[in-house]
RNA sequence: UGGGGUGUCGUCUAACGGUAGGACAACGGACUUUGAAUCCGUUUAUUGAGGUUCGAAUCCUUGCACCCCAGCCA
């Protein structure tokens, strides 16, 4: 798990950018979302890439809205991708907008209608599409490709002013109909919409397509290498052919792409996630299911850990599909160092020490005769919060005679190499007693409500005197002391496929969006939790205490047993 | 169908003509106040076939597989 930019073919170009002096030396880049919708995982690659990049090589990197689209995008997006950005610990040289370059796209583009190289096309976009063609058939052009400069121009200011309706007329960039590259096909770079944008309101009825909006705001901030995704491969040469005539600022930038991050029982199409929130399935953006960015801070995945894990991914061409197991690791390992250790019992049933004191100095199972509810004496343990980093200090745990354990903790027909309790055995309650148990108490329907023991006074703190071992030590909490606490758990970590759609991997489809919601007790120090705290419950996994509600903690990670088992479960 | 991109342990990822390395997973052992964590160790890979070379994952030829492109989305 270390940090490597070895593979990186993109920092070999920079390097050879910079042996040949191609920038003087300059690198820059920026994080360009459309603000269509949350930051999910898949972000968190690129954005590692565009600011890992101008920061190996002493550059910057701006973060630049693409917010060519008035009808898909809006202020709420803006302001979640600024927050998430800084979350996961980037700091933007500066925050731009495609939209601040509407005018400087806007002469541009009259310039290449000038110099013959864009038309204004009045065909309807099904006519445009029939006769872009097909691969391996031939385009055919467009009857208006022809136009003068002159009436083009005309047209065009005309279309800026609004005197064309929606969908009438566009501007086209006259490259070749018959080229093999789909793209090179005279794309479309204005069309006429009257939506209103986040940012320009209803200053301008005609919008930049990406080709048109894209390398040219790169070329306008002095970008030196813009990266993208594996999709843009083919609108490479249109990048190129673009800014290869046009007047430009700075020297001209490059695109560079690779492989978008893809995970395991993963879902990041914006759409369906979208859907996943209209459908009422997730509570939100930010639902703890969700692999947005929001979604994963709430569930308590450091941003370290996103980072660690994206460095290790690197930057690639290959589609690939990283298995969930390996973030999970990244963020084990980065909880285990600094996630507090508090006790939660899941599934709590009742434990009664029968010998233990009282104060007036019955046996608990005396003073039960008249108050089953008897505690007896109350005493406390200290404990490390964090037995692998002693500077996180220790704290009183309150411990009495009625104690709650894990149900799966007991088994009253032990099966075999089964270490924890059952009658007869010695078991070792954390940092406090060794304890047998005795017998139980049930239910009508059999079922066991009540396990009782007695503990080795002399083994305060859980050690024995005669040195005898037992052979497992158990979580607990006090029954009088305790605190209610809701934990949700979930069967993957994320919502996975929308209902009737597949992806061909059978875990996508498997029960997909269940939630367990489990009546836990905790001890007394979690009612301190802050949100977004994150402690490891022993032996079950990582928790995280949700916003705003006090006492209800999300699982963030099982321990490496736990998914093992979700796995088996899945399968 | 034309063009483009990509193929390395089970899954990811390194190597840039010179020992196929790392992570995750798996398995074994040690240790342990949670069967966790920690520590130590082990197994398994260059898409097929040819060629060049003292030497090929890397260069050449040729198959095969997967992905992307025919939005007025990005």
């Amino acid at each position: 798990m270390t940090e490597t930019t070895a593979g990186d073919f993109i920092a070999d170009a920079v390097r050879a950018d910079n042996a040949t002096g191609t920038y003087k030396g300059r690198v820059q880049t920026r994080f360009p979302p459309e603000p269509n919708g949350y930051l999910h995982i898949g972000h968190a690659k690129a954005i590692t890439a565009d600011f890992g990049i101008a920061e190996q090589f002493g550059g910057v990197c701006n973060l630049r809205f693409d917010d060519t689209n008035p009808d898909t995008e809006d202020v709420e997006y803006v302001e979640a991708i600024i927050d998430d950005i800084a979350w996961l610990g980037f700091s933007p040289a500066k925050v731009l907008y495609a939209s601040d370059y509407f005018q400087a796209l806007y002469d541009w583009a009259e310039a290449l209608i000038v110099n013959g190289l864009a038309y204004v096309d009045d065909q309807d976009q099904e006519t445009i599409s029939v006769q872009r063609g097909g691969y391996g058939k031939p385009g055919v052009e467009s009857p208006y490709r022809n136009r003068t400069p002159e009436e083009n121009l005309d047209l065009f200011r005309r279309m800026r002013d609004g005197q064309f309706a929606d969908g009438e007329k566009v501007v086209r960039a006259k490259v070749d109909m018959q080229s093999d590259n789909m793209q090179m096909r005279d794309p479309v770079m204005y069309r006429i919409r009257r939506g209103h944008h986040h940012r320009t309101g209803d200053q301008w009825v005609i919008y930049p397509t990406y080709d048109w909006a894209h390398g040219q705001s790169d070329a306008l901030e002095g970008v030196t290498h813009s990266m993208c995704t594996l999709e843009f491969v083919s609108h490479h040469d249109l990048y190129d052919w673009f800014l290869n005539h046009l007047e430009l600022p700075y020297d001209k930038p490059q695109q560079f792409e690779f492989a978008r991050l893809e995970l395991t029982h993963t879902v990041t199409s914006k759409r369906k996630l979208r859907q996943l929130i209209e459908d009422g399935i997730v509570t939100g953006w930010d639902d703890p299911r969700m692999p947005t960015l929001q979604g994963l801070r709430r569930r308590g995945y450091p941003a370290s850990a996103i980072r660690a894990f994206c460095a290790n991914v690197g930057v690639n061409k290959t589609n690939s599909r990283h298995s969930l197991e390996e973030l999970e690791a990244f963020v084990r390992t980065d909880l285990n160092r600094v996630a507090q250790r508090r006790m939660g019992v899941l599934h709590p049933l009742k434990l009664v020490i029968d010998n233990w004191p009282t104060e007036d100095g019955r046996t608990l199972a005396e003073a039960r005769q008249e108050n089953p509810d008897a505690v007896g004496v109350a005493q406390f343990f200290e404990v490390a919060n964090n037995p692998e980093n002693s500077e996180d200090g220790t704290r009183q745990v309150p411990f009495a005679g009625q104690i709650w354990i894990e149900e799966e903790d007991f088994a009253e027909v032990p099966p075999p190499k089964f270490f924890r309790l059952s009658v007869g055995k010695e078991v070792r309650l954390r940092g406090a007693y060794l304890v047998t148990a005795t017998g139980v108490v049930k239910d009508e329907s059999g079922r066991v409500v009540e396990v009782h023991a007695t503990y080795d006074p002399a083994s305060q703190g859980g050690n024995a005197p005669d040195g005898r071992k037992v052979k497992s030590t158990m979580h607990w909490v006090s029954a009088a002391h305790g605190l209610d606490a809701e934990v949700r758990l979930y069967d993957h970590l994320f919502a996975t496929e929308i209902p009737g759609e597949t992806t061909g991997d059978p875990l996508d489809d498997l029960n997909p969006h269940s939630l367990d919601i489990v009546s836990a007790k905790v001890e007394p120090e979690l009612g301190k939790a802050r949100p977004g705290d994150v402690v490891q419950f022993e032996r079950v996994g990582y928790f995280a205490a949700d916003k705003d509600v006090p006492m209800v903690f999300h699982r963030t990670v099982g321990l490496k047993d736990e998914w093992a088992a979700l796995q088996k479960r899945a399968a």
